[in-house]
DNA sequence: CTGCAATTCAACCATATGGTTGAATTTTAT
DNA sequence: ATAAAATTCAACCATATGGTTGAATTGCAG
């Protein structure tokens, strides 16, 4: 009966996730989520205790795989131009499966900025030591122009996010569909490590 | 007395403006706009219907100040390198005013994406034509390598748009205050537009 | 089979929220 | 001064929403 009740929270966990995700904290509704999980809403209350508790396990949860992705990748010993290759790659099609959660975490980190950043620095997110000191080794060998370390991380993240969180601007202004998204994020795939290799090149 | 009208209706939209683009739709309150504006509930109906009606006036307002910042520029006369400065530019002074309006946007245009979808294009907001004729004599010319005019687009107004989206994340991450940030987005402004032309150049 | 613990459900409660109304007061244009 | 418009205020309404409770049901160990 331990499995069971394990199943049931992960049941409302994952429609948790599916709700908050999509409409936002404020947006989504209990009841909302209740229906997504095929339960009744005092199990809600059963498992969490309240609507704030079941969001702050579902944006840390968020949180864990939203920066992971990048840093495991980013930390790994591929060389230069693999390692971007992979971290396009790691994006999208991590981010396949849960399409809203670029824009959530964006959001909502927004919305509180000082717990945002005080979970940050208790589960100790940064940028691996191991990628700094391979960026200035290949600024050292002039295989790469010299800049910010750090501006160069920003702007690579930058690169891969926007699409997904601007899909329906970049959808109207280059006159595509839904399916032909899918496409156009496939082909970029295989363009944006180009252009940010380009970039950095001597 | 059409002065004095004009100008309470001109303070409830910009209290409105600061709450909505601050809380989102969802997460704004009525009676925060009317303590906003310092005047009480029944003139927020007096003025404007709805929460909808006075939400769709704020959003579509801000989109009219997000979108032709970008366009303005791109069909301006200016040489590409000068445009790509003149646009970052644009970006990093226009929203120290409105900070949470890009994230805004972004947020909302999720929310309801056929609404905005409809909205961009009675609008007619679309990639100046100008603009793609000049990134095209520029390939033709051998003076920028050969890419995507769309991709080229979206990823120059990504990486402007970014950092200002995800301002809490970069302030932990690169270990700053908001103070700080400010100098970060200044120093930025001549950085970015190296990033962009090297990875365009040949 | 039985009793206990886990689980479910419907009904309910208190509050928040968007919205409305109408009367009283103030401001403004003429 | 007067009429029209703008503004304020308090009270009110209907609904939505987060949260609670207790009885009923289910599942499992003994």
């Amino acid at each position: 009966m331990v499995d069971k009740k394990k199943e049931t929270e992960e049941q409302i966990f994952e429609a948790a996730e599916r709700v908050f995700q999509r409409d936002g904290y404020a947006g989504a509704r209990m009841q909302d989520i209740a229906d997504e999980a095929g339960i009744n809403k005092s199990m809600l209350h059963y498992y969490y205790r309240s609507k704030e508790k079941l969001f702050q396990k579902v944006f840390q949860e968020g949180m864990r795989q939203f920066f992971p992705v990048i840093f495991n990748v980013l930390s790994s010993d591929l060389a230069l131009i693999p390692k971007i290759e992979a971290l396009v790659e790691a994006y999208y099609t991590k981010f396949e499966e849960k399409p809203h959660l670029p824009s959530f975490i964006i959001h909502e980190m927004n919305q509180h900025p000082d717990r945002f950043k005080e979970f940050m620095k208790t589960t100790s997110f940064r940028i691996p030591e191991q990628f700094i000191k391979q960026i200035q080794a290949e600024m050292e060998a002039g295989t790469m122009r010299r800049m910010d370390v750090r501006e160069f991380l920003i702007n690579t993240i930058g690169l891969c996010v926007f699409p997904l969180v601007a899909r329906p601007m970049i959808e109207v202004v280059l006159g595509i569909n839904d399916e032909q998204f899918g496409m156009f994020l496939e082909k970029r795939k295989k363009e944006l490590p180009k252009f940010i290799l380009n970039a950095i090149q001597k």
